[in-house]
DNA sequence: AAAAAGCCAGAATAATCAATCAGATTTATC
DNA sequence: GATAAATCTGATTGATTATTCTGGCTTTTT
């Protein structure tokens, strides 16, 4: 009965999911156990212990989001902030955990303040997507989509805490479209001035 | 021995800075007994349980940082965005404190997101922080730091994703001068549309 | 001052959970 | 096919914690 090989990959997503909907400490690994069908011991064996899992977990979740941008960034018909939104709303479509927010964000606050090790790689992941960022910045520079007297890193900051602000409401119990529309104006307040962004929002009011 | 009396504020403000640093989870009514040196028992008399002290804390957390961005906003001498860079100056101050995060995102992310409750109240702060910050916006677009051209509630939206930015990237162990920063980079990227449309102005004019 | 009411302090209760263990069972090796 | 190694299962340990109880103590009331 159950599976008879423990499948470390197939743990990490499970275990993925969990803590990205429940937190480090909503997840028991009880709960891991139950849900993945593997036994107890074999996990312990195989992981060492809950944080190293909760660790590999959030290597994981990182990893799957990087992907997503990078997909999103290589395809050819998308300018670069077309590509970005893409990303977003994909992201933001799965309803089952929009809610959930984002575990980078969770684990910043709930486990990274109290734990150097992860805070050091919560840290390295977030600057990670900040370098991502800063790509999409730097070609949507070249695009003439973003100012070009503007330093693409620094935009590549604010849209960076856009991300992050998006996980924290959205596990707030935002509603969808509220957090849609912020992600609007975010993205219309970096292109290019003012006005020209007011028009891009009219031209899709209009669509 | 100990304060004979139980003083009610005094206790939420003890609780209030204790639940800031450690979270929900990461503190027992033992430690709010501990740092107060009033008794459990009356303790849970006059607040009900723990989930109430913490809602009683988290009140007069919002009321301290609204009072904050009030207070900046008052003095005659700085303009919307100065009294804006002034307020988060100070909030970021208390170096013990800036590495604690803000303990609304890190209700949103902890316990906002199982508790009904708990999320209704958070997103009213939200909302009301969305208020103050339109006002502010309001504020700095009538004294032309501001492009005219801009939704004003929509720039409050994004200054306030940069707040919850900040509770997130400090609870994560980012480094002060970071998140000054990005910080700095966000308003610019909100002024910066001014500037565009002010040459835009001119533009006009001298056609 | 006697009686009643409220209050204190620490023990007790009950639940949760990470991690380990020990005996039973399966799998691998020769 | 027998022996050794690995693995499973369920129980157990040990620690934490919210909340309540209890028996003594203090304050108030009459």
């Amino acid at each position: 009965m159950s599976e008879p090989k423990l499948n470390t990959s197939e743990v990490i997503a499970v275990a993925s999911q969990l803590f990205w909907r429940d937190g480090y400490d909503g997840v028991s690994i009880d709960d891991v156990v139950q849900e993945t069908g593997f036994n107890r011991y074999a996990l312990y064996r195989a992981f060492g212990g809950k944080r190293d899992l909760f660790i590999a977990a959030l290597d994981a979740y990182h990893q799957k989001g990087r992907a997503l941008v990078m997909e999103a960034m290589a395809d050819p018909n998308l300018t670069a902030f077309e590509a970005l939104g893409s990303a977003i709303s994909l992201k933001m479509k799965d309803d089952g955990m929009f809610a959930a927010g984002c575990l980078l964000c969770t684990t910043a606050v709930e486990l990274a303040a109290h734990d150097e090790d992860v805070s050091r790689r919560v840290l390295g992941y977030f600057s990670e997507m900040k370098g991502m960022l800063g790509a999409v910045m730097a070609r949507a520079q070249a695009e003439g989509e973003l100012a070009p007297g503007r330093d693409s890193s620094e935009a590549a900051e604010v849209m960076f805490s856009i991300f992050l602000a998006i996980g924290v409401q959205a596990r707030a119990g935002a509603a969808r479209q509220d957090v849609e529309k912020m992600v609007h104006s975010a993205i219309a307040s970096l292109r290019f001035g003012a006005q020209a962004s007011v028009l891009a929002l009219k031209a899709d009011a209009a669509r």
